[in-house]
DNA sequence: TTGCATACATGCAGCCTGTATGTTAACAAT
DNA sequence: ATTGTTAACATACAGGCTGCATGTATGCAA
């Protein structure tokens, strides 16, 4: 039976495919990754025709990059969430750790954001799109935290990119089976022993 | 002007093609990333023909396979020569995380062991592959410089992988042109405070 | 030297991407 | 209310790429 399109505005109508899109595009993509995800299958998902993908995004690319950015900002969001305001730099830091697990464990968000993400959009990009959001607060925490070790900014800086890494490679672990309770300690200890004095 | 091919032995010839063709894949793959190289440009390069390299290897993929596993093992021997026989736990630590880097600036290894590899083979193969050469010294390593700390073994393996993540965002730091030392400077900083009682 | 297997080269089918063109419905202006 | 315009799609098409099937020549073994 086909509804009768109940008379939508011109706004709702690209509002409305440009989520059907993103949405069966991001279930393809977790599922069968970047490369093996053909535009025929997504749109079919979403009950369309690659006319109205073509209209709506540049390329596969840019649809990929857009379901990317969705992605992160609803990962900067939920930590901003749990770990928001914290004043201790030490429990910002261990509580921004424990929601951005949470946050990752979102099905499918390890391989979008940690996997396909810096292969398909480059590493440069990623990054630019990690600094936009939560980066920068764990650099920031991180250099609270260090303050009284008086290093340089650039050695500041390195280390939360290193930390990052190691945020990121637990997640990786998680997604891929090993348990949380042992990353989240491991993950504890390596802060409390790069910030203690 | 053709050679009138010198009379090879079979086994030679086989070999020297499948040189050639890893060797052109290699390049591209470098240049280009795994999705943007046709075979056609790689056999062309390596001045032979698509049956050529479906002779050889099973698929494309089969073939970055092999091009992934001749880079480990060439990162793994590497290491292993730079650092091999330190006695002193921390040295071995120190002088293996220096070696890692030294290995990883060889052009476009950071590429394809950190970024395509990952995102094409999956995590787990890389992971395996990884754990087959290099990753067992660095848990070793690392087991052996925290033992005062009597840590569980889980706990250790956890943080060795997390060390491990740190030492390959570094890499890929550097190759995007952040200043070695600064990263070396950090990475050192970070194993002297994980290990130090 | 005869027969077979190996090492390729060539040709073909199917799929996928990106674009160009067509069609319908919304919106703006009169 | 009517008409022109444009947005939002659907359809059709061209080029390229992958994988396989088939063909051919050479090494090799009996």
């Amino acid at each position: 039976m086909q509804q009768k399109e109940p008379r939508r505005s011109n706004r709702e109508r690209s509002n409305a495919t440009r989520s059907s899109i993103l949405n069966a595009a991001r279930a393809l993509f977790v599922s069968r990754g970047y490369a093996d995800t053909a535009t025929p299958d997504i749109v079919a998902a979403a009950g369309l025709t690659r006319g109205a993908l073509y209209h709506h995004f540049e390329d596969k690319k840019a649809l990929f990059r857009a379901v990317i950015e969705r992605e992160a900002l609803d990962v900067a969001a939920t930590i901003e969430q749990l770990a928001g305001a914290l004043l201790a730099p030490r429990e910002a830091l261990l509580a921004g750790a424990a929601a951005y697990f949470d946050a990752m464990a979102m099905p499918g968000r390890v391989r979008l954001l940690l996997l396909d993400g810096p292969a398909v959009l480059g590493v440069t990009e990623m990054a630019a799109l990690d600094a936009a959001h939560g980066g920068r607060t764990l650099e920031e925490g991180l250099a609270a935290a260090m303050a009284p070790h008086r290093l340089e900014e650039k050695t500041v800086k390195a280390m939360a990119f290193l930390l990052s890494a190691a945020f990121d490679r637990a997640a990786l672990e998680i997604d891929a089976g090993a348990a949380r309770t042992d990353y989240a300690y491991a993950i504890d200890r390596l802060i409390d022993r790069l910030i203690t004095p």
